[in-house]
DNA sequence: CGCGGAATTGAAAATACTCAAAATTAGTGG
DNA sequence: CCACTAATTTTGAGTATTTTCAATTCCGCG
């Protein structure tokens, strides 16, 4: 399973060379090999949707760290998938700062927001040197006469969307920082959990910045927080590399059950 | 145009009796002649395809204020668009707490974030005595093969759903409270103006507390900010009358170009 | 080795929360 | 229609958490 070693590749940290270029076999990689399948649109589709994807999915892109993928008022042409690597989607508030409004991984569509109005209404940026699957969202319409098991799938993962958005506002709506700090590592973990990653050992792929930005927090906050949770011994981290030691209180600290003092 | 009519009278405000029943007329309403028709799912379709919709929308519910449309939980069967009245949805945090995750009013579709899971992930409670159109998801899945306009809104729609729920991660990624509120008003203001209501002047369907819940805010602090803003002269509040004086402010406040001092 | 962005740390200031009490309003029944 | 009760809203004072602003350290990268 080449395409599953691939992904379960941590790409390297030097991100000063631009990535190489994709081999024959990556770029001909089809749904019908990939390993996201069952998080993303071909799940569970018989072997003649699977194919029928394939034929409108031409193109495959490495979009390098920093680099993005589509700007906000773009006009709407694809839905993109991520095949590796993580993005961060934010949006320009009305006084021009920034907003993120989610990360994705792996098996995440991107794009879906500007259905709606023809436009994408979000700015799409690799945090790390990625690739992504790129959906002609005209092509897609076409075929979902043809594959009802297609179009059920493209409403869960819409749908699903929508739910995971509704947890952000739950998130948010939450006032403690501590809580909302430990829902978004807790949120991280699940995340890597199914993708068949290691729940409890991951690399960050976000700065401290943004993950302020997320949480409705400062970066110095975020800073404060994980000196926090080192303290109690919840977590390990260094850098980016986080150690989730005591996944159950954190799980606590979310769920609202549990709170620490500050110092 | 008596359905305009019925729409845009506001409901009585004694809400100790129950609703009459409907008129026969009222259960016949079709959506060929639903004055919501351009905010909701048969928006320009043709007249060969409102009538397919109306074929499968074989019911249309009252709800009453405080009654729940459906809980968290629930399998998933139908859709249900908004009529006339309001309704809130909120989520069950793992502490046991609500948070509200959206107010809809005429020509929203409550039911979205249930297809993915098959089981609803909010409750919807009335706000008022209200009207919902009860839209089996199975018979709308049956059209879409027939009418592929119908399947391009409830893209939009679903799409539009998203944008709509990024729209409050700002808002809640937003940390001073005085934004929160400008911004909570000012959308307000544009969901009754695009309506066709008056976009200044408004009855607020939703408690303090509600509102508090929200915008991640307590209901005191609600109650201060409403009295700031009173007090500036940006707006007229008496209970849950609410006029925008000075819209332009608010819009201000809402960009975040313009700050003011508490007291 | 040195530069620059990111992250950390400290101290002060500010905003929003908590708790409690009072006032107002909505809903009920006589 | 009025009076009563419960629920919501307002107001006040004190507290706590988080932000700000500034200075420093750390690290990756040329």
């Amino acid at each position: 399973m080449p395409h599953t070693l691939l992904i379960d590749t941590e790409p390297s940290l030097s991100y000063a060379v631009p990535p190489p270029p994709l081999t024959l076999r990556q770029m001909r990689a089809t749904c019908t090999d990939c390993a996201m399948q069952q998080l993303c649109l071909p799940m569970g589709l018989e072997k003649a949707d699977k194919n029928l994807l394939d034929k409108i999915i031409r193109n495959r892109h490495r979009i390098c760290r920093d680099e993005s993928l589509y700007q906000i008022g773009d006009p709407f042409k694809n839905l993109y998938a991520v095949r590796f690597g993580h993005f961060k989607t934010y949006q320009i508030n009305a006084s021009g700062k920034q907003q993120i409004t989610g990360f994705q991984m792996a098996g995440d569509l991107l794009g879906l927001d500007a259905i709606g109005a023809s436009r994408y209404q979000n700015e799409a940026v690799a945090l790390e040197d990625s690739e992504v699957c790129e959906i002609p969202f005209a092509g897609l319409d076409t075929l979902f006469g043809h594959a009802p098991g297609l179009l059920h799938n493209f409403h869960k993962m819409m749908s699903q969307e929508i739910t995971r958005e509704q947890n952000v506002m739950l998130l948010l709506g939450t006032m403690r920082a501590e809580r909302r700090f430990a829902i978004f590592l807790d949120n991280l973990s699940s995340h890597y959990m199914r993708r068949g990653r290691c729940a409890n050992t991951f690399q960050l792929r976000m700065s401290r910045e943004d993950i302020g930005n997320y949480l409705g927090l400062t970066n110095e906050s975020i800073s404060r927080l994980f000196l926090r949770f080192k303290q109690h011994g919840w977590i390990k981290a260094d850098k980016r590399e986080v150690h989730l030691l005591e996944p159950d209180v954190l799980k606590a600290l979310a769920s609202g059950t549990k709170s620490c003092l500050p110092i």
